[in-house]
DNA sequence: TTTAGTGTACAGTTTTAACTTTACGTACTT
DNA sequence: AAGTACGTAAAGTTAAAACTGTACACTAAA
């Protein structure tokens, strides 16, 4: 329910406007997370409104199909920026923002972030093995084997690079990251 | 130019199977830094390749025009990803990748991030002092202040997170980050 | 079983972004 | 000064995505 309801227009008026600016903000900057800006905009509605909100609400709110409100509704459930919950008395879905913006953070990565980085892993390994086979096989023509030892070498790298990130995406996951770098108290 | 060339069809044609599997995975990975598909596989190229490369010896590798491989390369160049370097005995710009991965995350974040932080506390800040003088304002109707005060924990909660975000972004910008998180040695 | 309410898959439309072709400005060469 | 090589801006085209309307499956109530 629109916890704006029944005020008068110019209080509705002065509130939206505040909120307003702040839920542009945070929907223009949601890309960041792969999220389109209209979905970024719902997002910004509901961090705002009081209680969770249905479909239908959302629908009339953000001026948009149903159709499109539960796919948005679903990417951010996806993402973990929102749950659904339950609601005595309706039949509805009922959706309320996740506040906690560093957990949000934090899943973000280990969502995102780990599947790439452990889809790169799986190919970096992979022509790891085949790099160093063919440096067996070549092992007398010098100018092939200087190419092998220099893609072996830039894989390296790369792996290297994978392996300190998994750390960081740990980090962030297991919340050690809140004692390297503390949260305002 | 074309590190490869010059070798047998069937080394070549090996090389290139272990090196485009790495560079078929990063290329799909990309999107997590914004960038599209053909720019991540232009950037794949490159950082296999030895040497500097030009913009016409990219179009004709990867078959694209010489326009694109000029906005893919300028795209890279903004996010730190490669480097314009210089090649004496020709008028063509020269291109190469910066090989420390750390760095380019590094650099990301405070480039893309940073950058939707410090927009979105604006907004909030400006926001903040709005909300806080109409509660002065509607001191003595309880349901509007109830909905401020509200609002004002909502906007405070936020911006202890961006501070916070400050602080990781901080530590990635000068590398304190690898204190706490070591990279391999 | 029927009826009404609800969320989503699907097909179609519109908007956006990627890419190409052409053309132009600048700088180097002769 | 004239010609050539180079990178990029501009306009046009094609491919992708965001979004809508309709239809349908599922559930709960009557």
């Amino acid at each position: 329910m629109n916890d704006l309801e029944g005020l008068e227009p110019e209080q509705i008026n002065r509130i939206s406007k505040a909120r307003e600016r702040v839920i542009d903000s945070i929907g223009k900057n949601m890309d960041l997370y792969g999220i389109t800006l209209s979905i970024g905009h719902l997002y910004g509605y509901m961090y705002f409104n009081e209680g969770p909100v249905t479909l239908d609400e959302l629908s009339r709110t953000m001026g948009m199909s149903k159709t499109s409100m539960s796919t948005g509704v679903r990417t951010l459930l996806d993402l973990k920026m929102i749950d659904k919950v339950w609601g005595k008395g309706t039949r509805k879905d009922l959706f309320e923002v996740v506040p906690d913006w560093h957990q949000n953070f934090s899943d973000y990565f280990s969502i995102k972030w780990r599947k790439a980085v452990e889809g790169n892993m799986i190919a970096l390994t992979k022509s790891l093995t085949e790099i160093r086979d063919m440096q067996a096989e070549y092992a007398e023509n010098a100018e092939i084997l200087r190419l092998l030892l220099n893609d072996e070498e830039k894989i390296m790298e790369a792996i290297k690079y994978y392996r300190w990130l998994l750390k960081l995406i740990e980090a962030l996951e297991t919340g050690k990251i809140f004692e390297l770098i503390p949260k305002e108290t």
